[in-house]
DNA sequence: CCGTAACCGAGACGGTACGTCTCGTCTTGGA
DNA sequence: TCCAAGACGAGACGTACCGTCTCGGTTACGG
């Protein structure tokens, strides 16, 4: 039996003296959340800075660059936190898989023309685009448990006989979403229920058996 | 005594001063232009200052204030007098539409794969998500062109009965580069050429008579 | 006739950059000293930021630290500024030194006493001994016209006779103010009228004929 | 009914928790002093701070704040703990006051001129000249005892009869020291051996019998 | 053909925010 | 209870850029 290697670290170098979280203050931290999260609504994400939040939190800066490797990452955790909070994702399930998709889109739709929620998400989105730290986390917190409920949406539909059984669901996914991310994104186009139907359509020809 | 006039003109309000375009320097504004490129290459859009571009260009900043609305303006400019130069775009036409849009869109991969080209375009694509003034420009002049001639490849597969008539184009191309659009903006997936092929399947699927 | 070498500037290595003095807005300087002289009295030398100086005088930051280089050179100009306006300098001579030595001594141990002067002119002390280049600056432009003022004084005791001939006049400046000084800036001993008198009598016994 | 008893109680006044020096660390204190002594040697009193004290000596801030009052009272401790533990200060007499004094002030020039002195001796009378509590105690614990030295050595002299009688000895000791001292601090003229035999001999005209 | 009015390079200006440093206080866990 | 350690609120540091504002110098009309 070999010796456990000890220290398989390959660059240590005078280590960057990390904090401790243990010792971190709770209180400290959702009071630059929410104080995040009021700025980003009253003036943008693009004039956000971390002077306004730790002032507006009543914190020092330090405490905030002690905590968050940018103002894009305190952003995303102020975001993340609301998000988590809500809780599991559950999308519907008639039966009708052409029906519920279209309910879901134009949900989405209604969300993202929705001038209190465009903001922020926006900003956040940049954000992402423009880390891929970020864009890694982002995948893993949100994303993910959000995609997994629209994939057994899917499933069920294959099992129903809706949707073909050797479909690649991920890019189905991708097939409904991307279009209309798009759009909002880059605006590009109208994003009206019609829209959502549209493509909804469109998507299920390519899926049905 | 007739009343004072009221000021019922509704424009000039002590005029802007409009600069003079004709007398405008072609030398500084293709100096200002050249120095952009080179820098968004070295530094990222984020850390790029008018202050770094003017020293680059060897121009004062006002030639850049007086021309230019923003930071935004000049990369958009910049990388629009890049594209412009490129003159027309014409996509291959073999006949066989799936081949053809196999062929586009694994080009497109690969130049989203390209880190020399992925750096800018990233930045260009955040500036446009958050500036609609850019992005009506960026649809107007770079995006307008090349949608039609993608159009036109699909309206000529209309012709030739490998698309239903009665399709939307403009929902087939979103179907089409969204998907890759999104993987690369947010790099949720792998971009190769057996997702482009794949996609290509899939979105033909929809449109078949 | 050999070449005219171009360049024997033996070291130039990337210019530090300075501001053209021609440039300078007089305004802000006056501003600058203003302030800086109005927080020293209010808050002391310690106590005192360059953040704060800009503020007061509504000037930016960047201002300050293009003309000077440390806190120190600002608080040595503002009291220079005034100094410089007082004018000349002249001392009584009623052809009896040691009455006049005596009343200048005096005249000295009170300016040290009141505290309106006691504050300002013990940080310009500090700052002096703290930084060589400033203790030059202090003696060519303030303590040298002064000096030879003192001196011109003992000269003309000398031709009265009432001063050995061969006396060196700038160890009896020494003689004379040093003492002063030191109980002044350490606070070894009660500075008083009787004080300055002692010493003027101590003094002039060494250099009478 | 009688009076309220006013608060004549001098001290306590919500008493400031003074701590037990019984239970001070005596290793934490010699860190403490020999990091300060290190430090104001290689950065220099004005760039010292009590963070960088603290993280040398590997003591805890609280520690140092609990113990001493400010950084000046840390700096004049570590220097009074090296000159404390010099020990008693004897002049010499050789019966000649005049070799003696030169001697002794060309001594003090020789310390002076050493550079590894000169700087914290420089910070500690800096402090000593900014803060009255620290000038009273570097009087009674630093200076008193060579001053008596001094003074004694002009009385063995007055004895001698080589000094008058009704010599203010005080005074001629400032007359001594102080021109010394004002030209090492503020640096207004050379300090050399020549100089200490010139202050020696003038001073001493005005002295003797 | 000669002002004169624009643009031009340059860069100082009043500001805002940055990210770092240190202050002096407070909290935690170990001896 | 003291200590090492270090997080905290606070706020100054010195730097980088912002967008505006003079400065001279240099075109390029228009009287």
């Amino acid at each position: 039996m070999s010796p456990a290697p000890r220290n398989t670290d390959p660059a240590p170098e005078t280590a960057p003296k990390r904090p401790d979280p243990a010792r971190r203050s709770e209180r400290s931290r959702q009071a630059v959340l929410g104080a995040t999260r009021e700025l980003v609504s009253e003036v943008g994400y693009a004039k956000l800075s971390i002077e306004a939040i730790a002032a507006r939190a009543g914190v020092g800066k330090q405490t905030i660059y002690r905590w968050w490797r940018s103002k894009g990452t305190v952003v995303f955790d102020a975001f993340l936190a609301l998000s988590e909070e809500a809780g599991g994702v559950v999308l519907p399930d008639t039966g009708d898989i052409e029906a519920d998709l279209k309910a879901v889109l134009r949900a989405t739709v209604a969300e993202f023309a929705d001038p209190a929620f465009e903001a922020p998400i926006r900003a956040l989105n940049l954000e992402i685009a423009g880390d891929p730290e970020l864009a890694a986390q982002y995948r893993e917190r949100l994303a993910a448990p959000v995609d997994e409920a629209k994939r057994e949406r899917l499933r069920s539909a294959q099992r129903a006989g809706q949707i073909r059984a050797d479909a690649d669901l991920d890019l189905a996914l991708e097939l409904l979403y991307a279009p209309l991310y798009q759009r909002w994104l880059l605006r590009t186009g109208p994003l009206t229920g019609e829209y959502a139907d549209a493509l909804v359509e469109h998507v299920l020809r390519a899926l049905r058996p």
